[in-house]
DNA sequence: TAGTTTATACGATTATATTCGTAAGCAATC
DNA sequence: GATTGCTTACGAATATAATCGTATAAACTA
């Protein structure tokens, strides 16, 4: 059972630079927050620390800079996310959702064959 | 300038749910928001009226009860969710989304349809 | 018409999140 | 070995959100 992930925004936002490095200092986790915002770096360094006691991201310590590692799965939140879109914002119609990502949204010539795969296949069981 | 929208979680919530039915009393919206969280009347009669003093709903005051009707385009709020969610989640892939939304929800063969025709004249420019 | 129900208004409290200042330690450098 | 720079720790202040209690008025009801 796990209990409901539920992080704060600015929680998400350091998650998804972990996300993308796998793993991080507090330093480099700033140097990308502070590009979209404008907070001292011990702020950032107290979200992290405060992410660590809930479980969000476990560190290791050997060193004198610590290195941090997301615990939630990308794709947990993924999932959980894009449940509670669906919705509360698109009344439960996924397609909906589908539709308007796409339309707003380049695609590769790639991943849209490869989306028509998937609904084939749908469609054939 | 629409200085951008930014609702609470609560807002959200109640404004999914004008969303769904277009216009609603407080009592009505307090029903529905009921049955999943357990809060008294009077805060749900507060944050509508936080709602309104910051332009995110409208009320009509001619009867002793009033009316609310959402001032935000629910197609507003879509864009503005999918585009973030699709950022901090999905590293920017927009595909990724579709395929995780389309594997995990029930769609309808007409859906599909609708969404491969869509695909083709993307494909198609 | 007196009492009951159902509304809104709104202040106050509580809870949660964000931000930062300051202290203290360690390591490189001068 | 003093100074400088970078690090963590942590308390405290501030900001924001959520919740509720109480007052007041209107409308319905017996």
């Amino acid at each position: 059972m796990s209990k409901t992930f539920k992080p704060t925004e600015s929680e998400l936002e350091i998650l998804s630079i972990l996300w993308e490095k796998q793993t991080a200092t507090v330093r480099e986790v700033h140097e990308i927050v502070q590009k979209t915002k404008d907070v001292g770096y011990t702020t950032t360094l107290k979200l992290m620390q405060i992410m660590n006691e809930k479980g969000l991201v476990t560190r290791n310590v050997m060193s004198k800079t610590h290195i941090y590692t997301p615990t939630i799965q990308r794709e947990i939140a993924q999932e959980q996310y894009l449940n509670k879109m669906i919705h509360t914002l698109f009344g439960g119609n996924a397609s909906q959702l589908v539709l308007q990502a796409l339309g707003t949204h380049p695609t590769s010539k790639n991943d849209l064959d490869q989306i028509k795969s998937m609904i084939n296949s749908l469609q054939n069981k």
